[in-house]
DNA sequence: AGCATTATGCTAATAATTTAGCACCACCAA
DNA sequence: TTGGTGGTGCTAAATTATTAGCATAATGCT
């Protein structure tokens, strides 16, 4: 198994309009056609938005379900898993694996961002790392 | 300006073979055309990758230097925007823009590989965020 | 020198993607 | 009922992406 294998979103291998639907769907966990068309740039026409999204559907990596008569069009891998996958392909990509830089460019990038309490769930996290990181040396 | 604006990488224009390309330079820094076709994924042939490359030079998003007789590709864009970028694309698509849910997947990923020295560091950015915090805060 | 290997410039054929449009349906208001 | 609005199923044409191959050049080895 390489790191591609990884890939549950399956982004490798999507096409430029198909890559832009995914990310909008994965963004709002569920669209209509319409609002798949608002939400990608350069949109074309409503019926060319439902032929992509036919032949996603097609392709299993999106299903739906009628909500009156109108489709609503979600991502068929789960949200916590695309998550996973994108992160660890992002940190490959851009941060040579490195968890640690990855961390650190998004700190500094957000500084003004972070609440108190945001800031404690990242102190408990830290703290659970280290806990981590003190046992795996121990043994 | 829209967060699209912020995307430095192009990569919601770039078709399925050009990002995979991208993926590889930026990954790498820098690769030859041999090197770019060894990293991308069920690849075609050698002037199959020259090609694309081509189309990414003409295209400005690569560009090249002369290594005796071979051509080194690399990113127009600098390594650290694009790294920024990702990140910032990533937290939009998955994690609603909130960089403490982003950190704490990354966190929760890898617990096992954090080193005492990156977890110093973490804990120093960590204490950076805090500080900002306090002082808006204050304002 | 000759040959093999490795490289680029360029092209066009092939495949895939993208797109719009027709036909039909359901619902609602006048 | 009619007309408008909003929806899907399906198709094929237009456009773009992908691919391999020819010609040429450079390098290294025998």
């Amino acid at each position: 198994m390489t790191l591609d294998d990884l890939d549950k979103t399956g982004a490798a291998q999507l096409s430029r309009r198909e890559r832009q639907i995914m990310d909008a769907l994965f963004e709002a966990g569920e669209l209509s056609a319409q609002d798949v068309r608002a939400a990608i740039p350069d949109a074309p026409g409503y019926s060319a938005v439902r032929a992509l999204l036919a032949k996603l559907v097609e392709k299993k990596i999106v299903d739906f379900r009628e909500e009156g008569p109108r489709y609503i069009y979600f991502p068929v891998v789960a949200q916590e898993e695309a998550r996973i996958s994108a992160l660890q392909k992002m940190l490959k990509t851009f941060f040579g694996g490195s968890t640690a830089a990855a961390v650190n460019a998004l700190l500094g990038m957000n500084k003004e961002k972070l609440s108190s309490e945001e800031i404690d769930k990242l102190q408990q996290a830290i703290d659970s790392a280290a806990k981590a990181e003190t046992s795996a040396r121990q043994q």
